[in-house]
DNA sequence: TCGGCCATGAAACATTTGTTGCACGATTTG
DNA sequence: CAAATCGTGCAACAAATGTTTCATGGCCGA
């Protein structure tokens, strides 16, 4: 059942990618690749670049469904043409019913958050960014959806500053983390409403412990706020949808690991050489071919 | 005075437009206007829409100092090429100093990935949700910093979709999982340059399970792409920094939750109040007060 | 090992492309 | 008023485009 979804013809040159003979393959990935060039430029052009026979388009674009070159090439201007500033009118009716009302429900929702990071305000970023960078250790606590925004600042600050970060509760119960957070050290939390228990005993526990607390938050009255040094605020309800949106939370996260990382100087850069160095020897990456 | 300013094309054509001949007049307003079917379709094409003589082109692109029809189309098919991602030597230079270079860094980097967020494209999200919706069992996949991106879309969706959604490798070794995936189940699979082998591993496994692949990537042309049945495509190097953005990503990943969530109805809807409903019986959550 | 199949590149094909020469009418100039 | 000039459409042209055919070479199954 279900169409294959064939929404754009580049969609569908990848779906049947994986099953074309190796040169239709190459020269798939490279109109996928400069599917600029692929509506604008002449087949022989594009063979010529590519490196490959002529044929092999038109070949290509009947192996994937369409007459010919020519077929192939107007899907791919269609699907490329910018699309017409909205008229206004035309945007205000028929929201929340139609055929795509699920469209119209993330543009809308995309574009509340696109207004929302503008909103975020940055200098407490940037201070909290130059407490961590003089932190001998950094504890982050993010529970439920909150948990990927803390592993996500773990992660980057973790490429540069790999022994003096740890997510709590990361390697046992949290109670063991709490017990050792010193005074001096930073602990940053992560949470908005509704607040878990959890997050709220790490903000005590790093208040009782003498540490220096980091608040990234929707409200400055939310629980693990009180008494943090630094409180980043976000919104969290910006977005239309039934979840609270996480995207300012995010941005604030890669923020601040960004000023920190750049408070770091030349050897957060030596550092983070080194990690890339590691990873690639042990290659974890797919190494980049044309 | 000097020159007029022959920056683009389009403006030496529209600088020349008063002195040129009616006829003239006329299709160069029409290519003014219809500037992209310039650059996609033939002149002839043009001509027949423009209702003028093919000529009319050859002589306009004369006009205003080409050497034919073919020399103006190739500027402005020049012209309007997206603009590349940043070359990286680029990027690293400017800014970076004076007393508040910090509060600098982030606010370019919010305003970039605000500006980022709108140029999602939304009918292939609204398309993997109705795929996912129509879904049995849902696996994702996101290794390093795409991790957070994978288990908050892991979290959100298990909060109406229980038993069916898991992450692949939260259990063991990713090949055990791997081998469990089954025909007509789904994988996610989110991931940006450069790609990990984990990642491209579980796209082909998913291939070859014969399950259909959702790929949240920064291009087209990702490995972990090829043979998707939908790629959700976000700009990560689209923001200043020396990490990629996963902004975009986040929001793709919130986006496909609620549409799922929303063609879950009400049986989505009752499911997310049961999960609730546990949760706040093992008090999870602080009790609101003011 | 043989025979059929498929993938691939080169060349020939008909079509379409951009261009140019020509004729006709309008406009300007002496 | 006549002659010259310019703007314009039409049609023929050579060049290019996309397509097809054919011969070649490799691969797999019998």
């Amino acid at each position: 059942m279900a169409e294959p979804a064939k929404s754009s013809p580049l969609s569908e040159l990848r779906i049947a990618l994986p099953s074309l003979p190796m040169r239709l393959q190459e020269v798939g990935r490279f109109v996928a690749a400069n599917d600029y060039d692929a509506t604008t430029r002449s087949m022989r052009d594009l063979a010529a670049v590519a490196g490959a026979d002529p044929a092999a388009f038109t070949r290509l674009a009947k192996a994937i469904g369409y007459s010919g070159w020519d077929e192939l090439r107007a899907a791919l201007t269609e699907a490329r043409r910018p699309a017409q500033i909205a008229p206004f009118s035309i945007r205000a009716k028929g929201r929340r019913h139609g055929p795509n009302a699920d469209v119209t429900l993330v543009t809308d929702k995309l574009e509340a958050e696109a207004a929302g990071l503008p909103r975020i305000p940055v200098p407490p970023i940037a201070e909290a960014a130059r407490t961590l960078h003089d932190a001998k250790r950094i504890w982050i606590a993010g529970y439920r959806s909150c948990r990927s925004v803390a592993e996500l600042l773990n992660y980057e600050l973790r490429l540069f500053r790999p022994e003096q970060v740890q997510i709590v509760g990361a390697s046992g119960p949290d109670d063991l983390d709490l017990g050792a957070i010193r005074p001096g050290e930073i602990v940053i939390v992560i949470g908005f409403m509704p607040y878990t228990h959890a997050s709220v005993r790490v903000a005590q526990a790093a208040y009782r412990a003498g540490a220096k607390l980091i608040a990234i938050a929707d409200s400055v009255t939310a629980p693990m706020a009180e008494g943090a040094d630094h409180v980043l605020l976000f919104e969290a309800a910006a977005s239309p949808g039934f979840f609270p949106s996480l995207t300012g939370a995010i941005a604030i996260a890669q923020s601040l690991a960004a000023v920190t990382f750049s408070l770091g100087g030349t050897a957060a850069k030596k550092r983070l050489e080194n990690t890339e160095a590691r990873l690639a020897a042990a290659s974890t990456y797919v190494s980049e071919k044309d």
